[in-house]
DNA sequence: TGAGGATTGTTATAGTCCATAACAATAAGC
DNA sequence: GCTTATTGTTATGGACTATAACAATCCTCA
């Protein structure tokens, strides 16, 4: 948790008045996108100040629940290249250790040092507000019947 | 449509067998992330080898939509800074013309050039056919129900 | 009317994110 | 044992977007 991360959008307005939108507002795309581009602010005006961005928190979770991965699995389960897994582990800073693994001593495990350990719930308690506010006034059932729904956008 | 856009990122898998997404399946916002990570690859791997962006095609369609739009007006619709629209506008190369506007030297009106206004239907048609893939096998109802929720989602 | 401030397009600069390519060290296959 | 593959790492570059500054132009209003 040490570099900065990127400036927070705070200007993109799904609808201006008066301006006409064309075919941009018939596309489920540009629906998703547009939800998309609002959870992440939101995510970083909640999280930004703590040095958490979304791709930092991901692979903090990755770690903690699968303990002993090596950067390059990180990588691939991230869907970035493995240079980009290093970054983001050393953007995660003191909260991740790497340690040997017997046997292959190319590789190293990545498991959430204590440190991280301590720190996790509260990030993930935080993470959990804000994904409940980004669900705005959407009931239980809405937010079940949009997760299966996106699920199967674009296999 | 002069410069390259991004490389296209195809490594993205939503579950890898054997791994654990621990909190992160829980959350809305990572769901809507990664849907929006692949409509996006599709977008991409379809309209890419066209020159087209998700941002050129915003513009094109914002421009032709309200023609005499001026590039800071663009930017405040697209929410990204002025000199953003500048590059964009270049990107669409000889689709987009800039004419004066009278009584105000120091703008432009935006819009399509004749290029642009023969090329426009053949995009939107690609653009259309991509959004109807990456409603995969989603009915008229749920894409509607989908889109309804996502227009919820963070207000 | 005219001076100060706001707006427009543009350029320069920088930062973030991500990719590819190369490298040495190490492991694995035949 | 020799070739090939993998791992972490570094270097480099591109795409995108932001801020800051600038000249030209427009607007406000005393």
């Amino acid at each position: 948790m040490t570099k900065s991360p990127r400036p927070i959008r705070r200007s993109f307005q799904p609808h201006r008045p008066g301006v006409d939108y064309g075919v941009l507002d018939e596309l489920l795309g540009y629906e998703v996108r547009r939800a998309q581009i609002r959870v992440t602010e939101a995510f970083d005006a909640r999280l930004g100040a703590l040095g958490v961005t979304t791709q930092r928190f991901s692979a903090l979770v990755l770690i903690a629940a699968n303990p002993g991965l090596k950067q390059t699995e990180l990588a691939a389960i991230m869907g970035i290249a493995r240079s980009g897994a290093l970054a983001i582990v050393e953007g995660l800073g003191d909260l991740v250790a790497r340690q040997p693994i017997p046997g292959d001593a190319r590789a190293q495990a990545l498991a959430l040092s204590a440190a991280g350990q301590a720190r996790l719930p509260a990030i993930i308690a935080e993470v959990r507000a804000h994904d409940r506010e980004a669900a705005g006034d959407l009931t239980a059932d809405e937010i079940a019947t949009l997760k299966a729904l996106l699920a199967r956008v674009a296999p």
